[in-house]
RNA sequence: GGUGGGUUGGCCGAGAGGCGAGGCAACGGACUGCAAAUCCGUGUACACGGGUUCAAAUCCCGUACCCACCUCCA
């Protein structure tokens, strides 16, 4: 079975065929880095990251390509406003992402280009629209280029809209537009931007539009056709409306597929920068560990809105916790982590259809109970596997416990050595007790550490302690 | 006005014509000195009103409410 894959251009799932065999293109929209990111965009990433290491798992080369916008009016204005220099901004939320995609266990891309690094490619694209024309200079002095979006008859074929049917943008200043709907590819410097914010052009200095860096920036490391383009619902429109006219009008084969993941709200609402409700990464780190936030996003569909809440959140963290603890008992009953194994039938099954994320982590839950099991029965080679197969599992949603992206446990040697001779003494005071059946005594020892956070678990083979 | 999406048991969250995903919580049972963990078991869920069908949470029609996009936005 091949994996299938929902297509917001045809609106099906549909069977993913990539254009070259064996490989796959994807282009997935970034940030625009103007502020902190939030839960929403982190789970746009957490979800690409695992279509992408779904991809790999399934045998195919993958070329990830996830850009940086580093450089637009909110940046400026931004900036403008803190009174430091725009770069710095951007760069400054840049290195924010980093942290956050690092701590979420989100891959680095195979590559991470920025607008302001590409605008000589854009500028050619540019150059080419005009030159079929698709694009016009405004003829009001500004410097600004449109796209001239009556020119091309696709125009809202993404989206399934008419043209007539949309409603024009009041932010117009309809300037040297010749439809309203037309969008800028090139945006003339105006005098009160700073003119480290401006490149040169055959228009004048100035800086590119929104759209045009992901069409050039895609053409450049994906080639004029690739297979899947991502990125976020409220991206369909304009944005990768707008990309698509581009591109198809500079005779470009762009996207074969195009995969958008919905929203995290928060009391209803989408998270997001404007509305000032975002939920910033690291104050829930705060209180949950990465790879509890990143379970809580991968147990729902990509393509369903997660009303975000902490309750939620806690709850998505203990179910974590079950498989987490019995990959640790495991892991102790076999000596040691093995390889990622197999995944089962239905975790595979689940994936291909259209990354069905809630029924494969389901399907984990499934092994782990015959883990369990196999746990009590001390059946080494079967718990070995099913082991190593619940590791794959994880591994591919990006959830392997072990994975060095979680870091090593942070702790002061000297400190754990010191706590664990305490507490040993304790343990050995407790199993005398135990032994002599004066359970008061062995009940109190195990309250007192109970305070002191340390949770104790009686075992055949004897006390286990650790950090509740 | 146009275009999408949603409403599932106490909670989260899948599914998309027939066998009640999974998790959390709750309640029984096994195990345990008691716990914890684990295992086994327990739920007359699918917004409302009609319809199609042998069979509908799933298809059709209507109604209500919610959300998103059409302006920067994951």
């Amino acid at each position: 079975m091949s994996i299938r894959l929902y297509d917001t251009a045809t609106r099906e799932v549909r069977d993913f065929v990539p254009l070259e065999e064996g490989r796959v293109g994807v282009y997935v929209c970034g940030l625009t880095v103007q502020s902190e990111p939030h839960v929403g965009h982190v789970r746009s990433a957490v979800n690409f990251d695992v279509l992408r290491r779904w991809l790999t798992h399934r045998g195919f080369a993958v070329d990830f390509i996830r850009n940086v916008t580093d450089i637009d009016d909110k940046i400026l204005t931004k900036a403008e406003v803190q009174g430091r220099p725009w770069y710095n901004l951007a760069y400054d939320m840049k290195r924010e992402l980093d942290r956050a995609y690092a701590a979420l266990n989100v891959l680095p891309p195979t590559y991470e280009p920025a607008a302001t690094g590409h605008v000589p490619e854009m500028v050619a694209l540019i150059e080419q629209l005009i030159a079929k024309g698709h694009a016009y200079a405004a003829e009001d002095g500004t410097g600004d280029v449109f796209f001239d979006v009556r020119s091309w008859p696709g125009y809202g074929a993404l989206t399934h809209q008419r043209i007539e049917d949309m409603e024009a943008a009041e932010d117009a200043d309809p300037r040297g537009k010749r439809d309203p709907r037309d969008f800028a590819l090139w945006k003339g410097r105006k005098s009160t931007e700073p003119e480290t914010a401006s490149w040169p052009s055959p228009w004048g200095p100035g800086r590119p539009g929104w759209h045009i860096e992901c069409s050039a920036m895609a053409g450049k490391y994906l080639g004029q056709a690739f297979d899947i383009h991502g990125g976020g619902v409220d991206l369909r429109f304009p944005h990768h409306e707008n990309e698509l006219a581009q591109s198809r009008a500079a005779g470009h084969g762009f996207a074969a597929y195009w995969m958008h993941n919905a929203w995290i709200t928060t009391a209803g609402e989408k998270m997001s920068k404007s509305l000032g409700n975002s939920l910033l990464i690291p104050a829930v780190l705060e209180r949950f560990r990465g790879i509890e936030l990143r379970y809580y996003m991968v147990a729902a569909h990509y393509r369903s809105t997660v009303e975000f809440s902490f309750e939620a959140l806690g709850e998505a963290a203990v179910a974590f916790r079950r498989i987490e603890a019995f990959v640790e008992r495991a892991a102790d009953a076999v000596g040691g982590l093995p390889e990622p194994g197999i995944a089962c039938a239905d975790f595979v099954q689940a994936m291909d259809d259209d990354l069905g994320t809630p029924a494969a982590v389901a399907a984990i839950h499934e092994v782990v109970r015959e883990g369990n099991k196999l746990l009590a029965g001390g059946d080494g080679p079967a718990l070995r596997g099913n082991l190593a197969s619940v590791l794959a599992m994880l591994d591919v949603l990006g959830l392997h416990p072990a994975d060095p992206a979680w870091g090593e446990e942070k702790g002061d040697d000297r400190m754990a050595a010191v706590v664990e001779a305490l507490v040993s003494g304790l343990l050995q005071q407790r199993a005398e007790a135990r032994a002599e059946k004066d359970f008061a005594t062995a009940d109190a020892i195990r309250d007192r550490l109970k305070e002191a956070g340390v949770e104790i678990t009686d075992t055949p083979d004897g006390q286990k302690w650790s950090l509740a």
